[in-house]
DNA sequence: CGCGAGAGCCCTAAGGCTCTCGCGGTGCCTTAGT
């Protein structure tokens, strides 16, 4: 019955003759009202589940999204669909004026607008979410949900407090999509935005017209002369993107690849916006060869016949990695991704990575809304605090959801802090909190390591990405650069097989609890809960009893 | 963590060496001033 529904409308309003892999048992359970997450491939298939869903439900979808211009992507395509079939879209955000945005929310709660396009920050407000919660929304989308995991901790931290407004809204169904999660990352959107019981989907990560290539460089002039040689060779069967871990790269790669005769541009967050749009513009029209950026570049880019990305510099995690490279051979044609390594290059990820607030901040916070409670405040919110420490507020944010992880404080639904009860003193709490970032450091940089071990490998690198998605590959790929050269084999079943299998929970004497995540020759990775992944010799595991199984 | 710029050193000069210091990504939002 809902089975027949879903295919009805979806193909009555977008079209639809079959589904991609995923895309109908994601829009089933959200249409059932299951909590969902799902890894879907890049393309048009994600945003499909909220649009046909939201159409079964009864009430208002919101949807949260990155970026402003992602927002107004996804507004324009459901309105290219037409407003008689699939309601009125909106966003919601800072570039209207009072009246547009009253007007919005106006529309929300007398059912006019079916679709709500919003950024994180948004919800922080307290009058926007009550106002959203009197529209009675019927589906709570994070679209790109990997944020929560990725920008969450420190440059964006309302992303982590996005599971209190769910609360707060009454608990609609929550739908999570994205299209690059490794399982750690997967429990993490799944405990942030504390969805119920979810339905995971996960469609297939494997991208086989992808090849893939490595090449190893030890200084830093060899380096510079193989990224700007491989990229004129690859410009020869299409166009492409170079990403630089630097502005600075990115403008002297630019510069170099233009005096190569190629069309060239950089694309950094430091360029006037208008100039942004503009180099964009052009990759999107063919006038460019290659667009030469930083992360900036990417996130709501669909250019499927862009037929290679290079990386100049390694990225900071093999999540951020697959997500990139995967912008190459959407069109499904044959298309490369080459890593020009250094492994000196890694340190920039490193001091990326570092950056706890220092104690002292941490206790001032904790001190401030302990004594603001005790004046009389019913509590103390960001506003206070960036009157009182003179501090803008996206590290406020950040410290106060570390207080609030350490048991120090809890936030009422005005967004504002109250002191836990039985919270430790000042002193205590901000140790306590600077000890959770500084494992979350530890975590990310192990997440470095791995990219190190991709680099490194002599086995199918192919094979390597796709255990650290939790996918088995059972042959070596053909397509990549090890498996050419012939230094990819078969890998046999060991002895690790027996004695801690993929997914078995572990204990090491040092490190404490964590799951096995793979095995590669005679080695085997552990993902630990404190100290992130490592890589572990099986026989010294053995020889020294380091690892028992404990129960799950 | 690693790079590059600039200062200071060597002391026949001036160019080359070493050391120190500053810098490096991602985007919302708000508010002041044209």
């Amino acid at each position: 019955m809902r089975t027949r529904r879903i295919r009805q409308v979806a193909r009555d309003v977008l079209g639809f003759t079959g589904f991609r892999p995923g895309q109908e048992d994601a829009m089933k359970a959200v249409a059932a009202g299951r909590d969902t997450l799902a890894v879907l491939p890049s393309g048009a298939g994600k945003s499909a589940v909220y649009t046909v869903a939201g159409l079964l439900l009864d009430g208002p979808v919101l949807v949260v999204s990155p970026l402003i211009a992602l927002q107004r992507d996804q507004v324009q395509r459901l309105q290219e669909l037409g407003e008689d079939a699939v309601g009125r879209a909106a966003v919601l955000n800072s570039g209207l004026s009072a009246l547009e945005h009253q007007a919005v929310l106006d529309g929300m709660r007398d059912g006019t607008v079916r679709y709500c396009f919003l950024a994180p920050e948004q919800l922080a407000k307290p009058e926007v979410v009550e106002a959203i919660r009197t529209s009675a929304p019927a589906l709570f989308v994070v679209d790109e949900a990997h944020c929560v995991s990725a920008w969450g901790h420190d440059f964006r931290p309302d992303y982590l407090r996005l599971g209190g407004v769910v609360e707060q809204l009454g608990h609609p169904t929550v739908l999570a999509l994205t299209a690059t999660a490794a399982p750690p990352v997967r429990a993490e959107i799944v405990e942030r935005l504390e969805m119920a019981d979810p339905a995971v989907v996960v469609a297939g990560f494997d991208r086989p017209e992808i090849r893939l290539e490595v090449t190893h460089h030890p200084d830093a002039e060899g380096k510079h002369r193989a990224v700007v040689d491989k990229v004129c060779e690859l410009t020869q069967q299409g166009i492409g993107i170079l990403y630089s871990a630097t502005r600075k790269g990115t403008e002297e790669f630019a510069e170099a690849l233009t005096g190569r005769g190629l069309r060239a541009a950089a694309y950094h967050a430091g360029l006037r916006k208008s100039d942004r749009e503009e180099v964009q513009r052009r990759y999107m029209d063919d006038e460019l060869d290659v667009v030469v950026a930083t992360t900036a570049f990417g996130m709501g880019i669909d250019k499927p016949e862009t037929r290679f990305v290079v990386h100049a510099e390694p990225a900071d995690s093999i999540d951020s990695y697959y997500q990139e490279i995967g912008r190459a051979g959407r069109d499904g044609q044959p298309a490369v991704a080459v890593l020009v390594y250094r492994q000196e290059d890694l340190g920039i990820r490193k001091f990326f990575a570092a950056g706890a607030p220092a104690e002292e901040e941490l206790q001032q916070v904790a001190g401030l809304v302990r004594a603001g409670v005790a004046a009389g405040l019913d509590g103390v919110d960001i506003t206070e605090l960036r009157a009182e420490t003179g501090r803008p507020a996206t590290p406020l944010v950040r410290d106060l959801n570390l207080l609030e992880q350490a048991g120090a404080v809890v936030l009422d639904d005005e967004g504002a802090a109250v002191p836990a009860p039985d919270a430790p003193a000042p002193g205590q709490a901000a140790a306590a909190a600077r000890e959770l970032a500084l494992q979350h450091i530890k975590v990310d940089e192990s997440r470095i390591e791995m990219m190190r071990g991709y680099a490194d490998t002599t086995g199918c690198r192919r094979q390597h990405l796709l255990s650290y998605f939790g996918e088995q590959l059972e042959q070596p790929c053909g397509n990549c650069d090890n498996c050419s050269a012939g230094t990819a084999h078969e890998q046999a079943a060991d002895d690790g097989d027996q004695v801690f299998p993929v997914d078995s929970p572990v204990e090491h004497t040092e490190w404490g609890p964590g799951i096995v995540m793979r095995h590669e020759d005679d080695r085997i990775v552990v993902l630990f809960e404190e100290v992130g992944y490592k890589t572990l010799a099986l026989q010294a595991v053995i020889d020294h009893e380091l690892l028992r199984r404990r129960a799950g």
